[in-house]
Parts: structure tokens; C-alpha cells; sequence
DNA sequence: CTGAAAGCGCTAACAC
DNA sequence: GTGTTAGCGCTTTCAG
């Protein structure tokens, strides 16, 4: 450790005083131009840094966010960080990452988070959180916001699931299939839960009668169950129903449907001559996989869930906002929709 | 902000101390099991919250270990970003995440991290940084790990590419392919750097001449080279070699292998029937593909990385360590290896 | 414009 | 055991 240098060695050494010092290290325009070089002069010469506890204290503000994040249940997580890493660094601000397994962490972070003055905002990430466990935040009065998740008390940014869903059925269900059946992931959570109902609402529309025997969830259920496993068992579940199994799926995630895929195959099931399919998400592989599926724009949802949480730290008294993106759909072959009109998939669109 | 409780309002109502209750606070044995419990429940009476910062300013220690990682490059640093954080809260303390794109940024980083008191302890992911950098840091005397990277000074975790490369290359060789090439990252990449010595190693110990003109890069050079992209116009290039194109590859990363794969596929050829490849790092997808690699323990490094650090925070005079993991060969079906005798693959056998 | 002094909230050494 | 006091290093009045 350098010597500990402080502005009072720094303060000595110019022949001032500390608030001086205090001064042109923080840009106060009230120093003469020519205290102002000595001082800085003599910082550098002594390589003074600065305590950051000692500011922090003294400033009543931490200049930190922190992320509690389901550690790390798959690449949308990993993608929204990027975007939520982008801009904290931008605004200066210490990004500090929580990871939880599960909902019962929550709350004992959240105690730990509430320390008076350790963090200026916290972004919660596909969180379900106790009800006391929002009834504390909202009192803490602490800026805080909700990333693919929903709350009335709080900012949040989310995708349309159900309408994801929804688009991603029904062209399923415009290419001709009809039965379209779906892979979901566990129903505890919310954004599986929305999917069906997309899912549901598109059948229905359709004139198509929902039945549960059609939707299916790995019994590998680790987590939240949006997992390739969770995909694969689900759909070797599927293949076990025999000619009753549907033609087409729509699937919640695009790990899974990798899973499922990977059961399919397996089988001697090709996709999409023999299963067409429509996943969630667009992670990196998808477009490697030919994986028809919905976007989600995650690296923009963390970018913009950091300049909420910044805004609302300098207005707290700003109107709740809730923001959602609507996930698009992306066309390549898993559906199908690239086949050639003879029924046959054209040579690239082959999946695989 | 629940109106600022401090030890003095809890001394106060209490009728004792700052000290005491301090003394309470912080589990010091020396107070009477009376006022510790009246204490202890005055301050839950007040919903008391310790002030982060006061303490450490206090204690002159900040319980925070940050990590400077390439953010995220790969799906590596996520993995093994999963072990360290389990392993940093386990430990209790913070993990404050910083992203590096080039390797510029990290001096400037290297400058806010050293304010002094500002972490108790840093690990650097994968970085090549200057020796001013590293000179500085020892310097410090700051609790510095590395990992994926290698330095006399510093510990460091890290995996022997060049053993790797080797076995890799050697398996293929030993399924009797004789002109293998290799698609690699950008060779400024240490990692990089090191796995073209081990592919050249093998090849040598075979009698077989090293060719600059089997080994690629893609240009899509984004970052460290590490990505799909790079794989996917590597293996363009070779393709374009025509009838002199090797039949077998390794590549330097499983994310590379599967740009590789869509490449061969778009221009119809197919693995392993057509061409055998081998990657490196075994992610959660290269199972699915089917991909025979080289398994890296990424988890375990980040637990291992921070176990590391955490000791040499309590014994800064213990000798440095070096720890190096051997990644191993797991064979799945790209590598041809799972073919019939005649020839053909197996039923499960063809990828995809 | 600048020096002195009063905190910020907590820990820890020191008496009683 | 427990109260008192002196810091930890910096920011911010408040005089001058």
C-alpha cells in the first residue's frame, strides 16, 4: 500500500489547508489557478489517491449499483448484464453482482443490500419476490428496478411474452400446422407462464381447442426449467405419444428447443420435415442453428434498465414507468416456412 | 431511507455506550448477556442498519473483491464468473464486476481499483497487460489473482492449451487423418498462441511437417477471435482451397467449431463424414452438437481462483502458485471417431 | 479565495 | 464489563 497518502500530506506539503486540497480534487472553480496547479502538482508527485470509503462516507452516496441476478440460469442473463455493465461503467457507477439460486436468498440480500447508503440502486433481475420482500424495498425507499419482471410499485423493463408467444404460434399456425404443441419451461415462473397464455390465446383465436395434453415441461425441472435438458425430456415425452404427437411446437426458450432438437434427432426425427418449430430468445446459436424463433433485444434491455435506475436516483419522485419491448419474430428454417413448395426442404434449409 | 438510525440512537435508547453497543454489533464477548440483549433489542426495535462505509472506513478494509474480465467475450468467462461469484459470497464478501474491452482500458481501470482501501483482493480474466500495469500492481501490493492468464509475480489458474492442443490434435491424428489443420483465434491471444504450439507439437512428433498454410484465423477478428464468426470464416477460407483442403481440423474454441460447422454445411459438406474436427472448451452446447473438445473445469477455476485470492489475502508472504489444469479429451462424434467400421457413421452417429 | 473546524458513522484503544 | 475518546479520510459549512 503506497504510504497511505492523504490530503493532509498533500495539504502540508502545498502549504494550504485541507479544504483546499478538498477543492481542486473535486473541481471546485473557487481556487486560484495557481493553488490549484500546486496542489495538483503535489498530488501527483505523491500519487495520492483518494479513499473511497472515506468519500462515500462523507458524501452520502455510494456511486454503486448492484444487480441480483438468478446466477447464471442462461445467456439472456448474460446478455442483459452486458448491456447493464455498459452503461453503469459509463455513468461511473461500481456495478456489485448478486447472484441468487433461490427465492429465499432474495431476502436475505435484500436486508444486506438495505444497509444504509451501500448501494443507490439496485436492478432485480426475473426475480418473483415475496410480497414483504417488495413491501421493504418500496419503504426503503431506495431506487429499484425490475428487469423481466413486473411490479406496480416498481420501474420495469420486460418483454411481451404473451404476445411473443402469440406471434410465434400463430405463425406456426399460418404455415398449416395444427397441431401445434408447446414445450414450456416451469410454470412458477412468470415469463413461462405468459408464453402460455400467448401460446393458448393463438390456438383459440384460431379456433383450435387448447388441451393440456400438449404442453409439456422436462421433469428435469433445475431452476426454472429454462434449460436444454428441460427441452430434451419434454420432448422425448413428446415423441413417446406416438402418432398423437403434434407436427409443429412452439417452444419456450431457444436452449430448450436445442434440447428437444437433440430428443428428435436422437429418434431419427428430422426438423423441419418431420417437427417444425419455433423457439425464444435469439441467443448467438440460434441463427447458427437455423432456429426460428423471437428476438428479444436483452443487451438493449440492460442498457436501458441502468438509465431508468439512473434517472430515478436523480428524480425519485419521477411516475413509475413500466417499459416493454414486443420480442420479433425471426424466420429461418426450423419452421419450415423456407421450404421449398414441392414439400421438401430447400438444400440449405435442411436443418443441420 | 429509514431515517438514519446510528449507534448512537440505539446507545441512547438503550441507556449505555457507543462503545457497548458496538461491542454488541460486532459480537464482542465481553459484554454482559443483559445489555447485549437489551441492546440487541433495541437496535431490531429500530430497524438499525449498519453503515457499509463508516465500517470500512473504520475497519480500513472493504470486504469487496472485484473481477476485471474481457466482458463477456465467451461463454468461458460466464462459466467460470459462476464459480467466483458462489465462492465470493460464500466468503461474504462483495464481488464488483468491471468490463474490459481492450487492453488499454485496464490501466485506467487498474487506476480507480487501487484508490486505496478500494478492494481488498482483484482477479484478471484472460488479460495480456502491460508490464507498466503489472509493475504498478505488485507494487501495490494489492492481493492480485490471475486467471486464464500467467505471470511470475502473481498466481494465477489457468489450463495447458499447449497440453491440450496436443492431445487433441494427436487424437485426431490417431484416427488416421494425415492433413489436419487448425482454426484458431487471433494469435496476439496468449491462449491462442499456445494451442498452435501444441497442434504444431503433434503434428511434429508425427513427422509431419507444420504448415502456415493449414492454420487460420478468421478475419472477422472481433475481440480475442474467440467467436463464431471467426470460426465461420476460417473454415470459408479453407473451403475455398478446394481439392488441398485438410480433412480434419482443430479448432480453438467450441464457439469457433460451430461457425465452422455451419460454414461446412452451407457448402454441403458434412462432419464427420467429410471433414473430423476437434474444439476446445466443452461448453453446455457442444454436448448438444455432439462436438468432440477438450473439457476446461471452468466452474472449478473461478472456486479455485477465489480460494486463492482469499488465502493470500490473510498471507500475503506466501509464495506464489501456479496452478494449471489439464483439460480432457471427451469424445463425442465429430471427430469421426464413433464411425461404423465400414466407414459410415452410425446411426447417431452424423452430426446433426 | 482559503483556512479551520465540524461532522459522516463506526471501530478500537484506553481508562475506570 | 463499559463509557469515553480518538481516529479512519474526506466533504462542507463558516468565518475571515
Amino acid at each position: 500500500m503506497a504510504k497511505k497518502i492523504t490530503i493532509y500530506d498533500i495539504a502540508r506539503e502545498a502549504g494550504v489547508g485541507i479544504g483546499t486540497v478538498s477543492r481542486v480534487l473535486n473541481n471546485n472553480p473557487s481556487v486560484t489557478p495557481e493553488t490549484r496547479t500546486r496542489v495538483t502538482e503535489v498530488a501527483k508527485r505523491l500519487s495520492y489517491q483518494p479513499h473511497t470509503y472515506a468519500q462515500r462516507l462523507a458524501r452520502q452516496q455510494s456511486e454503486t449499483i448492484s444487480a441480483v441476478i438468478p446466477f447464471f440460469t442462461s445467456y439472456f442473463f448474460m446478455e442483459v448484464l452486458r448491456g447493464v455493465q455498459e452503461k453503469v461503467s459509463e455513468y461511473g457507477y461500481d456495478l456489485v453482482l448478486y447472484g441468487v439460486e433461490h427465492a429465499d436468498e432474495v431476502e436475505s440480500y435484500v436486508a444486506k443490500a438495505l444497509r444504509r447508503g451501500k448501494v443507490d440502486g439496485i436492478l432485480f433481475f426475473s426475480m418473483k419476490m415475496p410480497d414483504r420482500v417488495l413491501a421493504d424495498l418500496k419503504e426503503s425507499n431506495l431506487p429499484v428496478g425490475l428487469v423481466d419482471a413486473v411490479s406496480p410499485s416498481f420501474d420495469s423493463i420486460s418483454v411481451a411474452n404473451s404476445e411473443g408467444a402469440y406471434t410465434a404460434t400463430t405463425h406456426l399456425l399460418e404455415l398449416g400446422h395444427r397441431k401445434v404443441g408447446m414445450v414450456n419451461a416451469q410454470s412458477m415462473s412468470t415469463p413461462a407462464l405468459e408464453r402460455l397464455q400467448g401460446y393458448r390465446r393463438a390456438l383459440e383465436e384460431q379456433g383450435i381447442p387448447y388441451s393440456d395434453s400438449i404442453v409439456r415441461c422436462g421433469k428435469n425441472t433445475r431452476h426454472d426449467g429454462f434449460n436444454r435438458d428441460s427441452g430434451y425430456e419434454a420432448m422425448l415425452d413428446f415423441i413417446a405419444m406416438g402418432p398423437d404427437m403434434p407436427n409443429a411446437f412452439f417452444i419456450s426458450s431457444d436452449i430448450q428447443a436445442f434440447g428437444a432438437i437433440a430428443a428428435l434427432n436422437e429418434k431419427g426425427l428430422r426438423v423441419p420435415e418431420d417437427v417444425a418449430m419455433v423457439g425464444f430468445d435469439d441467443i448467438e446459436l440460434a441463427r447458427l442453428m437455423r432456429l426460428t424463433t423471437m428476438r428479444q433485444p436483452m443487451f438493449q434491455m440492460g442498457v436501458l434498465a441502468i438509465e431508468r435506475l439512473v434517472a430515478r436516483m436523480s428524480h425519485p419522485e419521477m411516475e413509475i414507468l413500466h417499459t416493454t419491448f414486443s420480442p420479433t419474430l425471426i424466420v429461418r428454417e426450423s419452421c419450415g416456412a423456407l421450404m421449398t413448395s414441392e414439400g421438401t426442404p430447400s438444400a440449405k434449409s435442411r436443418l443441420r
